[in-house]
DNA sequence: ACATAAATTTGGACAATGTCCAAATAAAAT
DNA sequence: ATTTTATTTGGACATTGTCCAAATTTATGT
């Protein structure tokens, strides 16, 4: 492996595991058995490391295709759920979520963008939903009701989870998650997406 | 007015501004017009001096008492608005609680129980809302997603605004989230229940 | 009023952090 | 083989939170 990829590795494995602030340069370069300098090479600065890992996860989401034509509230959630585990993968960033858009101009920039996709995918996502009989909203505000508490819950959860769920396992904490998005979508299901929800639900 | 409380008053006022992390000992000494190691002597780390802020917000948070039996819709709702105004007062707390969970020991212990009470209350003041004909909920798990969906958005409600609702002043922000936790709970409203959740959002 | 004790304030040191740069080494190209 | 480019290195810098002995101010007892 290349000393590029060398480096992005095992920062990821160090910030999870201990938290982007609190792996230093030195600590990093040590276990690398390299020097600061060698990573500065690579990544002049820090944000320009922690940067790459957003990055990689941007892809890693970004492969995550949802056929917004042929949706169902079992793709719907399932989708999440596929979500979910990338942000376990890259919880390190999640975590400091609030800290790098204060401090790192390139993510926090570039999560704009990103930021507006997403909740038009959502929108989208719930209009077609109810479309195709899944979902039965009249008010158009109630949708994007639903988008602002989903977007919260997607955006946070891995946050509350560290703090408040550390008894469960990741499998467990995502059911967890996942159950609460289908509930506040429940009581809008119709009787056809009731059924899939009781179907998702069970099979996580 | 004495030296400690100056600290106090002058660190929550930077850590609003600048975030808690971005405010070094230094920098708040210089602007006292007193030395770094004047400030050490009344808070040994700046881990006591944040815990103290702590230690403040939860006095505030604990004067806005709650009738259980009383309860309606809108003093719920209410009492919500009361709690965001402290969050406010209080954001940089907030905006870095990931951080002070997991670096500072004397608020993550504190903030153990302090989350255990919390969903304790709002398990039973929900209750209370169902037998006083304000909710219908008659599965009692639907309870404990409300429990925990309405708990995440008061965790996280700022750092959301923070991120996404900058265009807004502090009271649209509130009122948002408001109006979101009233939402979440609209398909269990009683029509007794949506009356008074009209009045209370129209009254923001 | 004076001497003693306690509380407060100070300056300077420490290790750790991210960043930076000139020089040394290794690899590639001509 | 020589030049050019890419990579790696050690050492410096300013900044951070923390710490401590000494100086100063304030309070207390006689």
């Amino acid at each position: 492996m290349k000393t590029e990829e060398k480096i992005v590795s095992k920062a990821l494995e160090m910030y999870n595991e201990k938290g982007i602030e609190y792996v230093g340069m030195r600590e990093l370069a040590a276990t690398l058995n390299i020097r600061v300098s060698n990573i500065t090479y690579y990544f002049p600065t820090k944000d320009h490391l922690v940067n790459r890992l957003s990055l990689d996860l941007n892809q890693l989401n970004s492969q995550i295709v949802i056929d917004n034509e042929n949706i169902t509230i079992e793709s719907f959630l399932l989708n999440f759920k596929k979500i979910f585990q990338n942000h376990i993968k890259y919880r390190c960033l999640l975590l400091s979520f609030v800290h790098l858009m204060e401090q790192n101009k390139m993510i926090s920039v570039r999560y704009k963008q990103t930021e507006h996709d997403r909740s038009t995918t959502l929108r989208s996502n719930l209009k077609t939903l109810v479309k195709a009989g899944y979902l039965n909203i009249e008010d158009e505000k109630n949708i994007e009701i639903l988008v602002s508490a989903i977007a919260l819950i997607a955006r946070f959860w891995i946050s509350e989870a560290a703090v408040s769920l550390r008894h469960l396992k990741q499998d467990g904490q995502i059911r967890h998650y996942i159950t609460l998005i289908g509930c506040i979508l429940s009581p809008y299901l119709t009787l056809k997406g009731r059924g899939q929800l009781e179907k998702v639900l069970n099979g996580l």
